[in-house]
DNA sequence: TAGTGGTCTAGACCACAAC
DNA sequence: TTGTGGTCTAGACCACTAG
């Protein structure tokens, strides 16, 4: 008899299904194209389709697919090195590229009880709140909060226009202009709250690559910013000679 | 009639839950703590089980649980900050405080084909390939694969001891002692492999940060490394001054 | 052996986008 | 209106840990 398949199934369907969906991927997909639906993928591959999904929700997670509801699932192209402050400061708009960061708004608020502790401001202070996002090919990657003391930017001319780009923009050119000294970086995941969602067009709860900074001045910690990056499309890039041109995924993919 | 629920609950019931138990987490349980099981959850809570474990799983995402299978859900702590090679490399196993790099064993094998790309060497052509962890606070917190090709190790000694920790310092040690230039960093999203799983003390597929650096000597490329970081327990820093005190769980638990 | 989380099923209905 | 992915249910069984 047949006895080829006597191994073990230890492995999960789903895992099992995400690989085999991989090397699909890779052979027979092109970028952008689109998947059959969920429901037809499930039944040929003969699995229920929360099983399929999980395979699926691997894959997106690895910024292999991109699953847009009432649209469908596509192959996603392979993901955007996007470089963190090299060692300049970036608070000029538009940059060579027109890809760095842009002003959204600015509105006053109390910062969140940690970042106040960070800054050196009391919970109940109010500090200026700069909502920038950053652009690259034509997709917004990343937004984030820049928490600023008033105490930073003491040359802050009065509210002509609170809240608009244009006040980000001052406040932005008051912190560049007093001069940092450097900055202090770290990285984690997490999950996208609602107004960064909106903002990256994802679902809530999406998984985001969280970069908070602190910059510095001469007088001590001048700003804090939180900024969420896309986890599906993005690889951030560090370092003295600019971005890495391969991507994990490249990497893994033929791994032994 | 008490009219009081026109509000549309819009909002996906596992989004709620997950809100929920973040709250009863801060207030009602200590770090270690134990929270009841799954399906007495579910039940208290009124949902299935499934999307009970959707809110939980968000939860692990964000750091603030840790799930074990055959043991239980527990309340994690604060993320630890891991020092991402801040300038100076990090081949000296041990370090000063027992929190670096351990090297683990070393193979000689053909790399990856995007590796060998970076390198310059051929896709056929062995390359050392150094297996190191990193262990912080008592725990493994990450797995790297250093490719290393024979090129940029050329005193290393003929093999005494192929594949042990032993010829794993040797070549780390070797390179070391060539100098290198610069390095080169990425950071992305990705799912733990089996074997990074195994070593990470997580299931295969757990949501992992993956740290490609590229190290420079004066020849070019030396050396390419990657590092798998357990995305649930750790935050990796970066920067001039040493490790951000705050986690972006901290920042946004109080956030408006 | 008992209890936990992990996997899987076969449905159902909903929100959203595009036609 | 149609078709997509997103949410949710109420079960079942499995793999693992610990007593």
């Amino acid at each position: 008899m047949g006895t080829t398949q006597l191994e073990a199934v230890q492995e999960p369907k789903y895992w099992h299904l995400k690989t085999v969906l991989s090397e699909a991927l890779d052979s027979d997909f092109a970028v952008g194209e689109i998947l059959p639906n969920e429901r037809e993928l499930a039944a040929r591959f003969g699995v229920a389709r929360a099983t399929l999904r999980q395979a699926l929700e691997q894959l997106e997670l690895e910024g292999r697919l991109q699953r847009r509801r009432g649209v469908g699932t596509t192959v996603a192209p392979p993901r955007v090195g996007v470089a963190v402050a090299t060692a300049q400061h970036d608070w000029a708009d538009g940059g060579s590229a027109g890809e760095a960061w842009q002003p959204v708004e600015c509105t006053d608020a109390p910062a969140p009880a940690a970042v106040a502790a960070v800054l050196s401001v009391g919970t109940d202070e109010t500090v200026h709140v700069v909502r920038r996002i950053r652009v690259a090919h034509g997709q917004t990657v990343a937004a984030e909060l820049l928490y600023v003391p008033a105490a930073s930017v003491p040359g802050l001319p009065a509210v002509g226009m609170p809240s608009g780009p244009a006040r980000a923009r001052n406040v932005l050119q008051e912190l560049y202009r007093l001069g940092l000294d450097g900055q202090d970086r770290s990285v984690e995941l997490g999950s996208a709250r609602v107004d960064d969602a909106k903002e990256l067009d994802r679902l809530p709860g999406a998984p985001v690559l969280v970069v908070t900074t602190r910059y510095f001045a001469a007088s001590g910690t001048a700003a804090v910013s939180v900024a969420t990056y896309r986890a599906d499309t993005c690889r951030l890039t560090f370092g003295d000679s600019g971005a890495l041109e391969i991507s994990h995924e490249e990497q893994t993919r033929q791994a032994s």
